[in-house]
DNA sequence: GTGTTTGCAAACGTTTTGCACAGGT
DNA sequence: ACCTGTGCAAAACGTTTGCAAACAC
């Protein structure tokens, strides 16, 4: 995927765009595609991807770094962090950025149970930082 | 996978196990996988992968939850948060738990180029909550 | 008309599974 | 001898890619 600006303005895109930012939830892009369907039948879940990736890439839209196998997207650009469902995979927003002890083992919050929190930091580690073509990669 | 629980002691386990312990850096099953077939040259991708999940569910390692399409497997049990290269997607421990406003952007910090910070908290949504059969799941 | 974007199908990389057999107990 | 755990190969899964045709400009 090289494709960091449209040239075209095509229905397919309004309409993955539309649906993305009329959810507040985090589809994933298997999700998009059966919404998207309803309104174009035709659409090949290639398209959903080449699509997402690009909005993303071009910061329209936000390639959400969750835990789990599929990609999930936001059209929602705030920085803001999430809660995990554990049991059926779904994520919620969490707007304020309260402190790692409060809320690890909390009961409940907004009706949900937490049980964990997991902080990732992320960028670029000291040896790809000297060289930069991924020389840094150890197991 | 069902086994939480062994029943017979084997050489690829213990193996298995002897490897990533010794490891202070966070392997996929693929890298474990190289390292043990030096040991075990029969062994099958499969079996590490049955075993790294059994010793996950038992709670004698860790499996990750990291962004990326690999699993990570951990045997330290601390908890700890983690440091993730964008480069070369390798991983690094932090064992303090910084405050999120504090790294977020920083230029230095122990060699790493900090770009961006993650925060997801994990638990039982308020739809499992009420029904445990994962009814709960709405894109 | 030109060249970007699409749809399709096939390829990809990681993980899981079915099944017969090996090997702990 | 039993039956768990293994090896193998195939399937499953989410995602990406090559290519010809469609369509925005």
């Amino acid at each position: 995927m090289e494709l960091y600006k449209f040239q075209r303005n095509t229905r397919q895109r309004q309409v993955i765009l539309e649906e993305l930012q009329g959810l507040k939830t985090h589809p994933t892009a298997a999700d998009l595609y059966m919404r998207v369907r309803r309104r174009l039948p035709k659409i090949s879940l290639a398209t959903v991807y080449r699509t997402l990736e690009s909005l993303a890439a071009m910061g329209v839209i936000r390639k959400l770094e969750t835990t789990g196998r599929e990609s999930r997207f936001d059209g929602n650009l705030e920085p803001h962090h999430h809660l995990r469902c554990r049991v059926c995979g779904c994520f919620e927003d969490v707007h304020e950025i309260p402190s790692a002890e409060v809320y690890d083992g909390l009961n409940d919050w907004n009706g949900w149970q937490i049980s964990g929190i997991r902080v990732e930091y992320s960028g670029v580690c000291p040896g790809c930082r000297e060289s930069p073509a991924g020389a840094g990669r150890k197991v």
